[in-house]
DNA sequence: CTGGTGATC
DNA sequence: GATCACCAG
């Protein structure tokens, strides 16, 4: 066998390779993470995974969510935005897909048909686009919450890209988005989906050396006000959700960072 | 980017 | 039900 004979076995094997080994990743990912939601999280997840106030936690390969069965929707969905994640590639819309990884049932998305509501996206589908597979798993239902259309494709999209632009400068984010699930709320459908009066996201970031925080509460309704208008600390969303946060955080800097509501580690150019 | 709807097979 | 074309903020 030449040379140039050589180079082409060994090319083509290692494209095999490559090839198999994807293949066993997205079996692995079928038989454990879709279809039983078991728990395969990075480290990283753990440590900042709030807790959950109905005990359902359930992890998939881009982000985590805790279901609140009774409002049909996540309480909270967090994930790990690295700037690796940033991606300009496109891909086709899918088809929304009731959450099998939810034991008592997630909502289907035909709640949603007609309603006059979007389907939004809680962890956006515009974060997990480095791969179809992880932007293909954000069309889940456990994933959405009831929201106005011109509040989703406004400030809310706006603050969704704003997470990105900060990822994109401080080399990645930790980002926990929900709506209020409290008081009176509007529903439709026949499982009765909850429509939130208020949406929350709050970002913690641990790995430019010093760590730091940044929350928002967004009434649910379009506006123009600036971002940095609706930022709160994490301590009052804790509040009105009851869901504590960042529990592992070692207790002083947690107490000191959830208290603030200060805005200025944040780049808001 | 964030989304929806109507026609078609 | 799946797809494509077309629509809006």
């Amino acid at each position: 066998m030449n040379k140039r004979t050589l180079y082409y076995v060994v090319a083509i094997l290692i494209v095999l390779g490559v090839y198999g080994y994807e293949r066993f990743l997205s079996e692995e990912e079928k038989s454990e993470v879709v279809e039983e939601g078991k728990a395969t999280k990075s480290d990283t997840n753990e440590y900042f995974l709030p807790t959950s106030t109905t005990n359902q936690i359930v992890h998939h390969e881009g982000y985590s969510l805790s279901y609140n069965e009774k409002h049909e929707q996540a309480e909270w969905v967090a994930y790990e935005l690295k700037k690796a994640h940033l991606s300009s590639v496109n891909h086709k819309r899918p088809y929304f897909e009731i959450d099998k990884a939810i034991k008592t049932g997630a909502a289907s998305w035909r709640n949603y048909k007609n309603s006059g509501y979007d389907r939004g996206h809680l962890c956006p589908a515009g974060d997990r686009r480095f791969s179809k597979d992880a932007h293909d798993e954000t069309f889940l239902t456990s994933n959405i919450s009831p929201q106005e259309h011109q509040f989703n494709s406004g400030i809310w999209n706006t603050l969704e890209q704003k997470v990105r632009y900060w990822a994109r400068k401080y080399d990645g984010v930790f980002v926990v988005t929900g709506g209020v699930l409290k008081g009176h709320m509007k529903t439709i459908g026949t499982e009765e989906v909850s429509v939130p009066n208020q949406f929350y996201k709050v970002l913690i970031d641990n790995n430019t050396g010093k760590t730091k925080m940044i929350a928002f509460l967004m009434p649910h309704k379009d506006s123009r006000k600036p971002l940095y208008d609706f930022v709160v600390s994490v301590d009052e969303i804790e509040k009105l959700t009851g869901i504590d946060f960042f529990p592992e955080l070692e207790d002083s800097l947690e107490n000191k960072l959830e208290a603030s509501s200060s805005y200025k580690d944040w780049s808001f150019n």
